[in-house]
DNA sequence: ATGCCGCCTCATAGGCGA
């Protein structure tokens, strides 16, 4: 089973770039952030048409997520437990069954956090309090998961290009990388780093300055899977060549492949 | 020190992103 992360930094303007993907990485599931569409304006019969069921947990303008998959999806919920306040649309998770075994998929876009210090800052690091927990809950349930997404968190000074730059960034700040440690650390797995090792590999690379020509780019896009997850891993990959596509969005798919 | 670029919208300027 091969399922994919991607950034699309709005489903209108990626309407070309996101089916042209899909024809040719052939994923079996995708799991969108940046959607910024509500879920009634999105164009859920492209995907359809191809074979995917959609699930889509919207809002408008900003953030927004959804699941693309070849299998049914089981069990949909959307938004983060914890906040019965929190009205923007980082969340969604569903059940998908392979040949060998189900697995839980939670697709999520982690808020960015700048200016740090400061209330988005804040309201980053509650987030991830409330992740955390979730993570803990799904871990004492029998069901295989990952959790994947934009996690704006730059985990290492290798997963950054240019690390000095980001020290006070709220993708790089000591207390964002100690809580998505404090996360890893509940027995989950970096796949990409299950697989990679060392720096260059990126998912995200700004439009402004000539990032992608310079390689000026950050790993961003993560899979954390739980360990029974893990031991199905077969590979984890960057789809890099997607930045340099027409009409890109600034990040590119991460995939994975399942023996489930 | 800031903007760079590109996304979005009760748009044509401003908020947001990373």
């Amino acid at each position: 089973m091969k399922i994919a992360t991607f950034n699309i930094n709005g489903i209108k303007a990626r309407i070309d770039a996101l089916p042209a993907w899909m024809a040719d990485a052939e994923p079996d599931v995708v799991v969108l952030q940046e959607i910024k569409s509500m879920d009634e304006n999105f164009p859920s019969e492209i995907f359809e048409e191809r074979g995917y069921n959609v699930e889509t947990h919207g809002q408008k303008s900003f953030n927004g997520v959804a699941l693309l998959s070849k299998y049914p999806l089981e069990d949909v919920s959307r938004g983060l437990p914890g906040d019965p306040d929190d009205d923007q649309a980082r969340w969604i998770e569903a059940t998908v069954t392979g040949e060998k075994d189900a697995l839980r998929i939670c697709g999520l876009y982690l808020p960015n956090g700048n200016p740090a210090p400061g209330p988005k800052f804040d309201y980053k690091l509650d987030w991830m309090a409330r992740l955390e927990g979730r993570a803990r809950a799904l871990l004492d349930e029998e069901t295989p998961f990952l959790m994947t997404g934009d996690y704006n968190i730059i985990p290492q000074a290798e997963d950054a290009a240019r690390p000095d730059a980001w020290r006070d960034d709220a993708l790089f700040r000591m207390e964002a990388r100690t809580a998505f440690r404090r996360i890893v650390n509940l027995g989950l797995t970096d796949a990409f780093r299950a697989r990679t090792q060392g720096p260059g590999h990126y998912s995200f690379w700004d439009y402004q300055a000539g990032a992608w020509n310079k390689n000026d780019g950050i790993r961003i896009d993560h899979f954390l899977l739980s360990p029974a997850c893990a031991d199905r891993l077969k590979d984890c990959q960057i789809d890099r060549d997607v930045r340099g596509k027409e009409k890109p969005s600034d990040h590119v798919p991460v995939w994975i492949e399942l023996d489930i």
